[in-house]
DNA sequence: CTGACTGCAAACGTTTTGCACGGTA
DNA sequence: TACCGTGCAAAACGTTTGCAGTCAG
C-alpha cells in the first residue's frame, strides 16, 4: 500500500480521506465500477454522495491516474493507470484480468497497412476462463 | 445493395421500410451513431420516433445482424457485423475505419500465458491517419 | 486563510417502457 | 387475422451541475 496522499499532491489534488479511500480500494479490487466503489466507500462515510465518487473519479481520470475500462454488456470500470496491457474478460463468470502481452506484431501489420501513427491500442479478449471451463 | 428485406426475415424480423432503410444507412456510411442515423431517417420518415430507432437498432444487435462499436469519448457507433476486424481511430479528424489484420500472434501469446478459451477479439487503435499528418 | 472538496438537491441527456394504433406476413 | 412494429408520452437511468458549508494545505 503506497502513500497515496503524496501522490494526489503530485497531480495537484487535495488528498481528502474519501479519495485515499477510493484509491486503495481501486488497488485492491484491481478494477471497479461506479456503483461498487460507492456501496464500498458507504462503510467508511456513511453520508458520502454519488456525486462526490463521480467528481472524484473523473479528476483523477482527466490527469491520468486512474484509466477507464469500458467492457461490453458490463459497467464501466476504472483501474490504476499502469503500463499498456490487454483485457482478458470472461463471458461466463465474468471475470476482468490484466494480461501484459507483446503487441508489435500487430502493430506492424496496421502500420504497413493503413499508414496511421499509432498512439495507444486497446485490446479486449472475450472468452472462457480456466475456472470456468 | 443487397435484399435487406429477405435477410431480416431470416433474422425472425419483420421487414418495415424503417428497418430496410436504417440497414442501408448503416451499410452505406458504415458506422453511425444513433443520433445520425434518426436524422437520416427523418427525411424519408418525418414521423420516426427515436424510441423505434433504439428498439430496432437493439434489437438488431440482439441477434447478432449489427455490432456495436465503442469508441473512448464518441457516441457508441454501429456497424453491420462482419469478419472479425480491428478499428482506427484517427485522433485528430475523429474518423474511424476497419482494418482486417491477422491477430494469431496475440492470441498464441495469451492462451498460453492465460489458459483462457478465446471467443472474441476486440482491437482499437488510436493513432493518426495519414491525412491528419 | 483561501481555494478546493463535500454533500445535497435539482437538472440533464440518453435510453427504455407502456400503451393504443397500424402494417406485415 | 394475429402479431409484431410504430409513434407518442412518460418513466427510468446514469451522470453532471450549482450551491452553501467544510476541510486541507
Amino acid at each position: 500500500m503506497k502513500d497515496y496522499g503524496a501522490l494526489l499532491k503530485k497531480y495537484h489534488l487535495k488528498a481528502t480521506p474519501q479519495r485515499i479511500y477510493m484509491i486503495n480500494e481501486i488497488e485492491k479490487k484491481g478494477h471497479i465500477n461506479i456503483d461498487d466503489l460507492y456501496e464500498s466507500l458507504k462503510k467508511s462515510f456513511p453520508y458520502i454522495s454519488l456525486a462526490t465518487v463521480y467528481k472524484n473519479i473523473n479528476a483523477m481520470v482527466e490527469n491520468g491516474f486512474l484509466s477507464e475500462v469500458k467492457i461490453p454488456k458490463m459497467k464501466t470500470k476504472y483501474e490504476l493507470t499502469k503500463n499498456e496491457h490487454a483485457h482478458l474478460i470472461c463471458t461466463k463468470c465474468g471475470a476482468l484480468e490484466d494480461i501484459f502481452i507483446d503487441t508489435q506484431c500487430i502493430k506492424d501489420d496496421i502500420i504497413q497497412k493503413s499508414g496511421y501513427t499509432i498512439e495507444k491500442t486497446l485490446i479486449k479478449i472475450e472468452g472462457i476462463c480456466p475456472k470456468c471451463r
